[in-house]
DNA sequence: TAAAATGGGACCAATTCAGTCCTGTATTGG
DNA sequence: CCAATACAGGACTGAATTGGTCCCATTTTA
């Protein structure tokens, strides 16, 4: 069906919810959960994830809770379902080091290459701003053409 | 991890293989297999498929097996992708009619329409003639600005 | 110092995915 | 005409991934 998974799409609820929240210190895991009806085990998870890859910062302690690390302008899908799921990889042979030979003569993983950039780029292009306050990025334009052989 | 399955890139270098090899007549699934090195059932499982989504045609009995249902360049990889995973729908909240709530005010489902509309049109460009003959379209170009808000 | 919060893992259940197998039908060369 | 070859269709299994839970340690502060 090829779709992120659904902690990826928690963690956008999630980081939606704390931007909208954001009043100067943290949010917390617990609010969180009430607030989005994710169940907290849950919440705690995908908070560390985001914790972990610089999405968010974390104040520990009573009174403690989240943050944005970043703007809200600077945090984008692609940052964010990277941070869930890893590397957006499209095929076996995006991002292993591992001399993938699936294909005979690979005329293939060039395409990969693009595809896999076109794609985060679409992604990247999204950002927590647009999330909460309904702008949105222009789309992407396409000249039709295609260029000569390899 | 996002990535297309397995059996979407058996897929594809089966229709390569096919592409390459179509001599008028059909190819058949033993044959596939052979040059391949992908495993009898699975070959069968997939052409099977693919024959399903019309991306193939099917010729029985002695003297059968599969050829192209179009042109190599009408075969692209979305069409293909399609046709083993099924549509191409990044979240939950794509394809399905059921009014998906998981967004509190969603500003998020429109931004997907437009991911989605990008991915697919970046797959829909590299067809079955790109992946034989080694040619390539050209980049999506993005140009920057962002749209007023909504 | 107890309560409230994150930190870090192990762990389990459910689903999805990849792959196999079996039985049936169509076609055709000999 | 019939046996061999190939597709048709589905049931089934094992493996892998995903979604979700649980437990206990550490940090901070009212
Ligand atoms: S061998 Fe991996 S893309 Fe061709
Ligand atoms: S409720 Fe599904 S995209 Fe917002």
């Amino acid at each position: 069906m090829l779709r992120i998974s659904k902690l990826s799409d928690y963690a956008i609820v999630l980081l939606s919810e704390i931007a909208r929240e954001q009043g100067g210190q943290g949010v917390t895991a617990r609010h969180l959960a009430a607030s989005t009806h994710i169940a907290l085990p849950t919440v705690v998870k995908l908070l560390k994830l985001l914790k972990d890859h610089g999405v968010l910062l974390s104040i520990q302690g009573r009174n403690g809770g989240y943050r944005l690390a970043h703007r809200p302008s600077d945090t984008n899908l692609a940052v964010i379902i990277e941070a869930v799921e890893g590397p957006i990889a499209l095929t076996e042979c995006m991002n292993e080091e591992l001399d993938c030979q699936i294909h005979h003569n690979c005329n293939t993983k060039a395409h990969w290459v693009h595809i896999n950039a076109a794609f985060r780029q679409a992604l990247s292009v999204v950002n927590l701003n647009d999330l909460t306050r309904g702008t949105m990025p222009v789309r992407v334009s396409w000249n039709g053409d295609r260029a000569p052989a390899l």
